[in-house]
DNA sequence: AATAACATACCGACTGGTCGGTATGATGTC
DNA sequence: GACATCATACCGACCAGTCGGTATGTTATT
């Protein structure tokens, strides 16, 4: 087992992903960070020479978290671009329903908190963000070739604005703590996409 | 004019919404507050018993000052609850234009700092939120029915959806520094608005 | 004179970050 | 294979400063 043999960086890490997700950025301090991973504080700076670093660390990470966990998920089998896409977003609406700690967004949210004071770590979370939702643009386009689909709008801000209304979904979810409101802006999401795509608002059973 | 008697409660409040926006709840220092608002310490707690009841009323100013600033708007002398509904959607698309801090959200930083440590301050955004998106229910409702517009969505819901699209678009704002994506976000949730009431999606000339 | 509205000085807990030190293992030399 | 040398990973006590909050005033208003 690699359990006792995990690198106090990599537990590092995956404490800030998880404790900063849930506290906020600025809310979660070192101690806290080096009790979670079970690593002193020693450890912390050899290897981070600052809070931030870690955060931009956190970011990177969390970028290759999700496209590992959404480009090899079951939708992805789709042979049809759209269905891809639809799938992915049926995916991401359906996380809504679980704990709001398992679904939100680490970047989105240390972007919100850091994007005046901290530019590092607002790049990082840019980087983070633009990197999952660019992973989109080729079923997108593909999708708008394969059923010839025109109209004033870039594959890219289509896939921008679904990282945007779920980041907005996730705002939701916070503050009605539970409700069904998250959900029902993913719904509206997946009409919209429908619809850019000439197909029944809602589909057909 | 109560330019010289206002007391101290209204400055620490409106402090409380100018330096929060731009630093995020937990990254705003009472001492910091107090210096915004020209204040001393002994006022703050003498008005407030912890900062998180100045954040809690925050949030309820801030509702207010939506309320009044997009209930007074130009675009409400229209006629049509559908051009209300546009316009106003196209004036908070163009105030994304400007700078970061003038468009941004107090009440949407502030939750995702506190939903899971500060059930208080979580309710009081929740409560701000909601109190603003649902002004927007009844010229939904009315639009619906004058244009005779169907479909399985309720008023709240897609009243909801457009808070969660800007608050989406603030959160790309903010990690873009400056780009256009926010802007572009706002004009894929005006094309779906104009969809759903059957209007072809970009406006002719 | 009583009360609300402010001001000043201060407190202890906690903050991010430092620093001298150790344990372990790789590398080179003979 | 023995030994010196070096680098990396890690430890935990410690520091100066900041935090939210309190205690004890002083001043304005009624």
């Amino acid at each position: 087992m690699a359990a006792r043999k995990a690198p106090a960086k990599d537990k590092l890490i995956a404490a800030a992903v998880k404790v900063v997700r849930e506290k906020g950025f600025n809310a979660t301090s070192v101690d806290e960070l080096c009790a979670e991973a079970g690593v002193t504080k020693g450890a912390f700076f050899h290897h981070f020479p600052t809070k931030v670093d870690l955060g931009i660390a956190a970011a990177d990470a969390w970028k290759v978290h999700a496209n590992d966990l959404f480009g090899s998920a079951p939708y992805m089998d789709h042979e049809d671009p759209f269905d891809r896409l639809l799938g992915y977003l049926e995916f991401r609406r359906d996380m809504l329903d679980g704990p709001v700690a398992e679904f939100t967004c680490l970047v989105g949210t240390m972007v919100q908190e850091s994007y005046d004071t901290l530019p590092a770590l607002r790049a990082a979370c840019h980087a983070s963000i633009w990197g999952h939702a660019l992973t989109l643009v080729d079923d997108i386009e593909a999708a708008r070739e394969r059923h010839g689909v025109t109209g004033d709008w870039t594959a890219e801000s289509l896939a921008l604005h679904t990282q945007a209304v779920l980041q907005g979904a996730f705002i939701l979810a916070k503050a009605d703590n539970g409700g069904g409101a998250a959900r029902d802006t993913a719904n509206h999401l997946i009409r919209y996409v429908r619809m850019l795509f000439n197909l029944p608002p809602v589909p057909m059973e």
